[in-house]
Order: structure tokens, then sequence, then C-alpha cells
RNA sequence: CGGGGUGUAGCGCAGCCUGGUAGCGCACUGCGUUCGGGACGCAGGUGUCGGAGGUUCAAAUCCUCUCACCCCGACCA
């Protein structure tokens, strides 16, 4: 490809409305354009990129034995009726209607929809299994679409679903689409984890998410370092300490904590560590009140707790509610004296703790050395509550925990016969009797993995991207070839044999100052350059340079195309 | 959904407070000089000042409504 005839459209300064250094250099380099919130266009250069990420994506799937076919994107609402999302899925599913006022949607995901064609379909175990997959365009109505396409409301996204006639078939697949998952982002050139996950709002029971490694990432990941522990910290269990609580040394006497509503603000102002404090959380569910305490310098997880039998429909109390039962503001509030109609439900990490520091429930003042069955009946409901942190004991028992933050890529999951058994997935077994297939899917963020890569992949001049992404792969640099024949013929020579040699070669023949071919090139990620010049012409020679490397080196210009494929190749 | 912010040329921004016929840098077009790390000179084009309504002799500027985008939050006491 010629820059010429090409349509790069790189930007010197990044439009304002960027923040995390992938969206910037995806604009400044014109992969993509936003339309609209959350929504966005891939230019020529970007869908290059795109193309690769599926090309890899698209082999891997079809090695492990996955079959690709192509969905609609537009669903209509007598699926999702039937399988009970069209209530479920919430705001997140767009809905539209066509001209008779039918109900539609524009598919977040496709599991009704497969269903749908598997149950007509296959009747037979002789059938099965089944991996069926696609890559296509999806739409979620994300409440705070963020980061260019990281979190997009359209979304390009490779989804497989799996049908079998018994768990050890899923289980056999699921592995194998877990080893293919790993392949696919080791061929990409990304630092990936996989972890155990939640299975969240698809649902079903194992989960595991692929990771990419970045400081920016949404998701907080728990691992040890001692073992293969690898988790979302969603998931990721707190074990109850080790240590037996200690007795109580301490009376309760109440202090006065004026304006202090936080425990890390009470702790300092008391001058006591805040681990020695515990933190009251109101929650409401089925109209009831419940108290949860977990530790001052902890934070909930929302979902362990809403996995609590009787909170699991939890919301949090309003301030109304909270000052109603509690006759104090938020801030004061705890454990201490309050009606026995409140539940208590208390963490594993609080339920070991002594002479501890909580709200007295009177505005602007704090209790020190509470103890429970003492202070406060002993502990009923002790759960796991809590977020873990770096420091925790693992959960397999190996090691302490560490927390890594990952930009989740790809996740897999067990449905087993969640949808199945919704919309009736059966077929007939050995012995002809009618049976629910087990089901799982599997799914990748394709446009996701772009931002992800560059997010990864970057330096001060633009994004480095790793070869399976690159949009080009050499950037063939001529320097004044308005001027020298010389350097003109060269350039033209070694772009068609390089094109003939299957390389990805894209020259710059712009006749543009250096300094303007390079930054580009840089910016756009190209990993590989080389530079045609009378300089090193009058020598016989061209110059080699990767996007990693420090400097230029020359060689001969006899010796150049199989240099520059050694390169490119190794 | 709640709060805050911003909309002026393709991109980054000034002008708005204090109303008087719209600017800067980059980009773009032409010519010339330059030519190994985002050149320079000269000449030039570019805007429904997000939209609608109002106030006024006069509105980018003041007022009202509206739309879009960005950020934060959505109860972690």
């Amino acid at each position: 490809m010629r820059v010429s005839q090409f349509f790069l459209s790189t930007l010197r300064e990044a439009p304002a409305e960027a923040e995390v250094v992938s969206h910037q250099l995806m604009l400044r380099a014109g992969l993509i354009k936003q339309l609209t919130r959350g929504v966005y266009t891939w230019m020529p250069l970007g869908l290059r990129v795109l193309r690769k990420v599926e090309a890899v994506v698209r082999e891997e799937m079809n090695a492990a034995g996955a079959i690709e076919l192509s969905m609609p994107a537009v669903q209509p609402a007598e699926l999702w009726r039937e399988s009970g999302r069209w209530e479920q899925y919430g705001p997140e599913l767009l809905r539209i209607k066509d001209r008779h006022q039918r109900d539609y949607c524009f598919g977040p995901t496709h599991e009704e929809v497969v269903s749908d064609i598997v149950r007509r379909e296959v009747k037979s175990y002789r059938q099965l299994p089944l991996n069926l997959y696609q890559i296509q365009a999806k739409f979620r109505d994300e409440i705070r679409p963020r980061f260019g396409v990281m979190r997009a409301r359209e979304f390009v996204m490779k989804d497989a679903y799996s049908f079998h006639a018994d768990k050890a078939s899923l289980d056999k697949t699921y592995r194998e689409m877990v080893d293919c998952y790993s392949r696919i982002f080791t061929r990409l050139g990304l630092k990936f984890r996989a972890v155990a996950a939640d299975t969240g709002t698809i649902g079903g029971t194992g989960s595991h998410e692929f990771h990419v490694l970045a400081d920016s990432g949404e998701d907080a990941i728990a691992w040890c370092p001692d073992s293969d522990y690898a988790a979302n910290v969603e998931l990721a269990e707190a074990i109850e300490p080790f240590k037996p609580r200690s007795t109580p040394a301490q009376g309760m006497k109440k202090v006065p904590t004026p304006g202090k509503t936080t425990c890390e603000a009470v702790s300092e102002f008391l001058g006591f560590p805040i681990e020695k404090s515990v933190k009251s959380i109101v929650v409401a569910a089925n109209d009831s009140l419940y108290l949860l305490l977990i530790r001052g310098d902890h934070t909930l997880n929302e979902i362990k707790t809403s996995k609590i039998r009787f909170l699991s429909k939890f919301r949090f109390a309003t301030e109304d509610e909270i000052k109603n039962a509690f006759r104090s503001r938020p801030g004061y509030i705890g454990p201490v004296g309050i009606s026995s109609m409140i539940p208590i439900i208390v963490d594993r990490t609080v339920a070991k703790m002594s002479d501890f520091v909580c709200g007295a429930n009177e505005d602007g003042h704090h209790l020190t050395g509470v103890n429970f069955g003492r202070d406060i009946k002993e502990p009923e409901h002790v759960f796991d509550i809590r977020n873990v942190v770096a420091g925790d004991a693992s959960p397999d028992g190996k090691g302490r925990l560490e927390i890594l933050r990952g930009i989740e890529v790809g996740h897999v999951f067990q449905l087993r016969a969640k949808y199945s058994r919704e919309m009736n997935l059966a077929f007939l077994d050995e012995s002809g009797k009618s049976q629910i297939m087990e089901m799982g899917c599997y799914g990748i963020g394709i446009t996701r993995i772009v931002a992800a890569a560059i997010e990864q992949n970057h330096d001060g001049r633009g994004i480095i991207f790793p070869r399976a992404l690159a949009p080009f792969e050499l950037a063939l640099t001529p320097i004044g070839m308005g001027k020298s024949a010389r350097v003109r013929e060269t350039a033209e020579r070694l772009y068609r044999e390089l094109a003939a040699a299957g390389v990805d070669v894209l020259l710059d023949d712009r006749d543009e100052r250096p300094g303007v071919m390079f930054a580009d090139m840089e910016l756009i990620g190209i990993p590989h350059r080389a530079v045609v010049g009378e300089r090193g012409l009058k020598n016989g020679q061209v110059e080699y340079q990767g996007r990693r490397d420090e400097r230029a080196e020359s060689v001969p210009l006899q010796d150049a195309i199989n240099y520059l494929k050694s390169k490119i190749c190794g």
C-alpha cells in the first residue's frame, strides 16, 4: 500500500475528550472516529488492525473445532421473553420497534438466537457436541461508555456457544476453549492472565475471564505469586483469619468525634490504626434493613453480598431509612444497642476483632473498646462480604495475594442448562430418551483487544503494535524521493520486491520531510521501518530500525529484502 | 438518573465577565526557498460562535428553553 493511495488521518494533538492513553493514541493515529457517545467508526487504518485480530481469533477458533456462522444483529422480543431476559436484562438492552409496533432488540449477545437455531436443527446425540461462533457487532446501552472503544456501546465481539449431550463433553470443550483463548492472546502478543470469575448476568456456573494486564484496567485481579491461584476480586475469597479473637482488654467508651464520619477520619482523629475500626453499612432487601459490618479499611464486595440468600436483591439504604432506624446520621451509626429487628451481617474478619471502634448511634460520637459477646451479642450471620486486599492469605493456602489491574478481553462460561431448559433444547440420547443439552459460551471483545494492546504497547512517540496486530508490517520511507531519481527508483523497486515476497509494506510516497514521515509511521505503530536515502545509497546501503530500537542499522542494498524479511518474521 | 463542565474553522484553544459586524497555533490551498526527526517566507480559503426563542439600534457575548459531548456520582457512612 502507498500512503498516497491510502487514507491516513493523524493528529498532532489528541482531542480533549480522551483520557486514557490508548484512546488518545487511537484518535491521534486516526484508527477510530467517534460518531456519538460510545459509538465509533473504524477508519481504514484501524479496520486493518481489527481485521488482524479477527483473523487470529478465527484461525484459532476453527483450529479448535468451532464452526463459524453469522446471526442477525436484530432479534425479536419473543425469544427474549422466552428466556426471561426481556424483563431481566434491564436498560442495557437496546429495544426497538418496527413499523407494526412489534418489539425487537439490537443483540447484546446471542444465547437466545443460537439456542433457537440449535433446538430446530439438532435432534440427536449424534449431532453433538456442536460449537458455533460468530464475529459481529453487538450493542449494549452502557450507563457510561468510557475510554473510547474500551467500553463502547457498539463493539465487535466473537461469541461462541457450545452444545453437549453431557457435562463431561462440556468440560472437555470448556478446557479446549480455555487453551484456545490462551493461544489467541499469546499470538496477539499480549501479557494476559486467566482468572476465575463471577458469572454475572449471563448466568451459569464455571467461569474464567481473560485479562490483559494494564494499570488503567477497570477490573482488579487477585493472584498469588506462590501458586497458580488467580481470581477477579469480585470473586476472590477472603478467608477467615487464622488468629483467634483476642480477649477484650478495654471497656466500651463513648467518645465525641464531631464531623468525623468516615473510619479514616475517626481513626486519624482518635489516633488508632484504621484496622481497629468497623464500618457499618445499611442495606435494604425484601422491605427489611440489614446492618453489614466490615473492617474500616476494607470495602464491601457487592457481588459476594448479593449471594447471601436473603440479600440477593439488596440495595443501599437511603439516608432517611438510616435516620429512622438508627436515630443518628450516617457516619455515626453502629451495631451497639440497635433494634433486634435489624439483623447484623458480620464479615469474617470483623468476627475475629476485639476492642474495636464503631459509630455510637448518636450524632458526633463513636464507641471505642467494643467487643462481641459483651457489648453486642456474638455474631450470628458471619459471611465473606469484603473485597480481598494485597497481603491477604491466598484461598488455596499457599501464600499471600497480590492485586493487579486488568482489562477483560475474554470470558468463558459453563452455562449448563440455564438456557437449554428455558428454551427446551432437547435431544434424544443413545437409548432414545429425551435429554436437555449442556451449554457453554465463550466471548472475546475484538474491538477492546485493540485498545488493550495499545494500552500495553506504546511509548512517547505513539503506538507499538505487536506483530500480529500491526496494520502494516513495514514502513518504507524514502527520503527526498521527489528530488533523487536514485532514491525513488530504489524505493519503488524495494516496494515491489517486498510486496512480491509477501511483506505487508506501506510505502510513504508523500515526499514529505523525513521528520513528518518518521513521526507518522511511529505514531501509527508500524513495527519495522526501512529508510532509503541518498546518504545510505552512496554507500550502497539502506537503513533498518525496529519500532523499539534505539537507533537504525545499515544494511547493504543487495541484502535488504532478505534482511527485512528476517526481521519481520523474526 | 443526580451533580458539575464544555460547545467558537479539521484538531487544540482565545474572545464572553464589561454587547459594537470573529481571532490565534497547527492543519489545508497556491507559489518560492528548504529537505535525515513534526521547516521557512509570501499569498489564500475555511465558521449557520451547537440549536431555537427572547432582550437590544446592535448578541459569540445578556436571559429562557433545548440538544450534544465530557467528567464525577448513583448512597461503601
